[in-house]
DNA sequence: ATGCCCGGACGTTCCGGA
């Protein structure tokens, strides 16, 4: 099975790129996140027709998350509904072909000084308590989207333009830690403990000729399932300019096969 | 010098992204 984490960055800006590489590349499950749309605009009858059924959880403008697998989508569930009034769409999970997948658009956080970053770590703990509550870590469960936290100075191309802010510092680490604590393995690092690899480049920095990539989209799955986790990575040619077509998103899709 | 690029919208400039 493979399972497949890509923010969009807008799912309607990136129709074209989406429903090419779902078919260059037959996903078993793909999370995306950003969608940018309340649904209107969302590729359903195109999926439909390469053989997939998605749910998604919509909003205008800002984030929105989608679950797209080739398995009926069970159990699903939209948002943490922990009670807390919080508008914005960062959450979708659903059970398919015996895996609960959980797909998440972690908050950004701004700036250190400004009203996103508690939000940001608040969300964090909420989704840590959302686990403890309604999920079995005894089960095989696949945590994937994007966290907007490098775990490690590793997954940093150029450390001293990110380390210390706000997504790369002690105390969010400690939150995304804190998610990962409840039973959860990085495919990608479990399988390359050394590697150099990216997930998102920012528009800003030149793309991947600005060589300032960081590693903040991952797959997490519980301990039995990342000891069948035959293969992972990025595919960072998605994130490369192609003249005369649709424009890249800034992330790069991030996978895990699993031999079930 | 900390900027540069994108997508979206109560749009012609702003906000958010990370």
């Amino acid at each position: 099975m493979k399972i497949v984490t890509w923010n969009v960055n807008s799912v309607k800006a990136r129709f074209d790129r989406v429903l090419n590489w779902v078919d260059a590349n037959q996903p078993d499950v793909l999370c995306l996140q950003e969608l940018k749309t309340e649904g209107d605009a969302f590729p359903f009858d195109e999926l439909g027709d390469l053989g997939y059924e998605a749910e998604i959880l919509g909003q205008k403008t800002y984030n929105g998350v989608a679950l797209i697998s080739r398995e009926p989508l069970e159990d699903v569930v939209l948002n943490m509904g922990d009670g807390v009034d919080d508008p914005q769409a960062r959450l979708i999970a659903a059970t398919t072909g015996g895996v609960r997948v959980v797909c998440v658009y972690v908050p950004n956080g701004g700036q250190l000084n400004s009203a996103k970053y508690p939000y940001k770590l608040e969300w964090y703990a909420r989704l840590r308590r959302w686990f403890d509550a309604h999920e079995d870590p005894s089960r095989p469960t696949v945590l994937c989207g994007d966290f907007n936290v490098a775990p490690k100075a590793l997954d940093i191309e150029q450390p001293g333009n990110w380390e210390g802010g706000v997504l790369a510092n002690d105390v969010v680490r400690a939150a995304l830690q804190g998610v990962v604590d409840w039973g959860f393995v990085d495919t990608f690092r479990h399988l390359h403990p050394q590697a150099a690899e990216y997930s998102w480049w920012d528009y800003r920095r030149r793309g991947l000729a600005g060589r300032d990539g960081m590693r903040i989209d991952m797959v997490y799955a519980t301990r039995d399932l990342a000891a069948v986790c035959t293969a992972a990575g990025i595919d960072r040619e998605e994130r490369r300019e192609t003249p005369g077509w649709t424009k890249p998103s800034d992330h790069a899709p991030c996978w895990a096969e699993f031999d079930l």
